[in-house]
DNA sequence: CTGAAAGCGCTTACAG
DNA sequence: CTGAAAGCGCTTACAG
């Protein structure tokens, strides 16, 4: 093993040089740095991160906590901070949780163990936030839930506007001419911090200002955001409630299980009933039928959330809390009924 | 901060025969231990990572290497991966590499970097490993393609016998009455090492028994392990080759690409052309139509890899390189056909 | 069985 | 601008 004590004889500089070498003081010679680096690059020397973070009281790797496994979206948006991250140098841990357990009590664990240097969180519970996030004193990114209305200082969040994207969907939908319309996934709890809650909330403004009255025992069913759960839920809400002729599943991989849920039932997608997702995985676009979904911005989500990250652990940064555009992409699983008041007034 | 000298000072005991109990020396006494211990519990005091890990020398987590992005079946055994080794209290990191990028240049670049304690790769191309592994000492398992043949005395393996999986499908669809057989998926490069390359060998004999030929040429198109891959390789073989019946897909990944490739082409699985994958993903199970695949054991593969490679991290405890079982699950993508020939035999 | 002490590889006031 | 030295929190021969 090279060390930096290696690195100061062949230099001929003391290793209190070198290490101002290696992290950049201002203070050092211009041939010092220049000899240093030479022996540095010769060697190929790298520092060892044990002794630097022992010394520096600081810290592990930043943590990026993914609150979902069965959850496709995140799998993707996962790849792409853990890109950003690497791009620029960063180890990255990964933790996976369940999509029901409390990710804020796991930061808080690993911190003790390892005190990473910050986390992203794919996913959260604002309760849990509220509860314990002050525990925790690293830079945070919660990414696909907004935790502007908390007021933490080290929390910044970046998200699909859920309220908008909820309204949008809905309001398509009856501009197709749904009027029974059913909402799958996320918790029926009015707590409003669930990362569906938003999403549906958007959806009863949108039937308001419709004039549709929404009935939620019989046009939600909560579901687990995975296939199976999709699967399920689908298939309650259209036993019990056979009238709907659209399905808003609030998660891209709800919605696969929707589908395959509905063609079981013998019916077929979109001629019996129209489904509509939400996310914009790959998946959905090779599905039979192609989904129609709510595109969000993964590459937007994913690199705003490490620059900001990277920004305030290495600087002072201010936290932001910004919503990133989404769009609707139409497939193939949502067709248009021509209802008769549509016709009447047309 | 709590650290070892304040457990020390509380338990009335030395940072010596503290750091005894911590890490289960036997030459401590039942009374310190118990003392000690309290004071731990009380304290919660968690020892320092980095200064442990300078002290011995070693060294961070246990890293995964993903090799392959866009493959849905890494994803599914990554989770169990990192679920088992949390279990067992390891630090897990998680590098990504694209399909075609070298793993083990990758692993050897990380030993450099934070000398992790081992290595599970997912996936891996054994001439990458032929060429550069010698260049790594810490123990390591590969996972999905066996490393018997390559004699590295730290290399262990644990895959579905690719060979026999292969050759039970091609049997499989030639039962069903298929003999006009397309093949998507791996490279066609003979070197052997490819992840895809045993399983289209396993073709080769089962072609080869049933006395029927096989032109690669005509039925073999590569593909990513991707589902826009699998969407284009199959557009590809079935233009070149409007003959055949029945796809091999590689990876589900590839033969969700391909369902959907087919559809677009304006025909339909399995009336027009049956398609079967590899791998048993979630997706294979809710696609429309549902898809027939080989099932690997992704349990057996994540628990026996990390129990191989905790025994070898942590004590002396000999490689192994094992094939775990499979099935041929059937799904709804694959059609019987009554041939000729079939029909005068009987 | 236990304690005192050296040392892992680094960073950072401190003094010059 | 540079060096000598203390110290981060731990482990582990060594001596008893």
């Amino acid at each position: 093993m090279t060390t930096i004590k290696d690195i100061a004889k062949l230099s001929g500089y003391s290793i209190g040089t070198v290490s101002r070498v290696i992290n950049n003081h201002p203070d050092v010679s211009e041939e010092a740095r220049r000899r240093v680096e030479e022996v540095i690059r010769e060697q190929n020397f790298q520092p060892n991160s044990n002794a630097k973070q022992l010394k520096q009281q600081s810290n592990s790797a930043i943590t990026i906590i993914v609150k979902g496994n069965e959850n496709m979206f995140f799998e993707g948006i996962l790849e792409r901070v853990q890109a950003q991250l690497k791009e620029s140098g960063e180890d990255v841990a990964v933790t996976f949780l369940d999509e029901y357990s409390n990710e804020v009590q796991a930061a808080i664990q690993l911190c003790a163990l390892r005190k990473p240097k910050g986390f992203i969180f794919l996913g959260g519970n604002l309760e849990f936030f509220r509860m314990d996030f002050d525990k925790i004193d690293v830079p945070c990114v919660l990414l696909t839930n907004t935790a502007a209305d908390l007021g933490f200082s080290n929390l910044s969040s970046f998200t699909t506007n859920d309220m908008d994207a909820g309204y949008a969907v809905i309001d398509y939908l009856i501009k197709k001419g749904h009027t029974k319309i059913g909402i799958i996934g996320g918790s029926a709890s009015k707590i409003g911090s669930q990362i569906g809650f938003r999403r549906i909330e958007g959806c009863r403004r949108a039937f308001e200002d419709h004039g549709i009255t929404f009935d939620e025992s019989m046009q939600f069913e909560p579901s687990r955001f995975s296939m199976s759960g999709g699967y399920e839920s689908a298939q309650r809400i259209l036993k019990k409630n056979p009238e709907i002729t659209a399905l808003f599943a609030i998660g891209d991989t709800i919605a696969i299980g929707a589908m395959r849920a509905i063609k079981d039932m013998g019916l077929s997608v979109p001629e019996d009933v129209s489904v509509i997702g939400y996310d914009g995985i790959e998946s959905a676009r090779f599905s039979i039928p192609r989904l129609s979904t709510i595109h969000q911005d993964t590459d937007a989500l994913a690199r705003k959330g490490v620059e900001d990250l990277l920004l305030r652990i290495n600087y002072r940064h201010p936290l932001a809390h910004e919503d990133v555009p989404f769009s609707l992409m139409e497939g193939e699983s949502v067709k248009t009924i021509e209802t008769k008041k549509k016709r009447s007034t047309k």
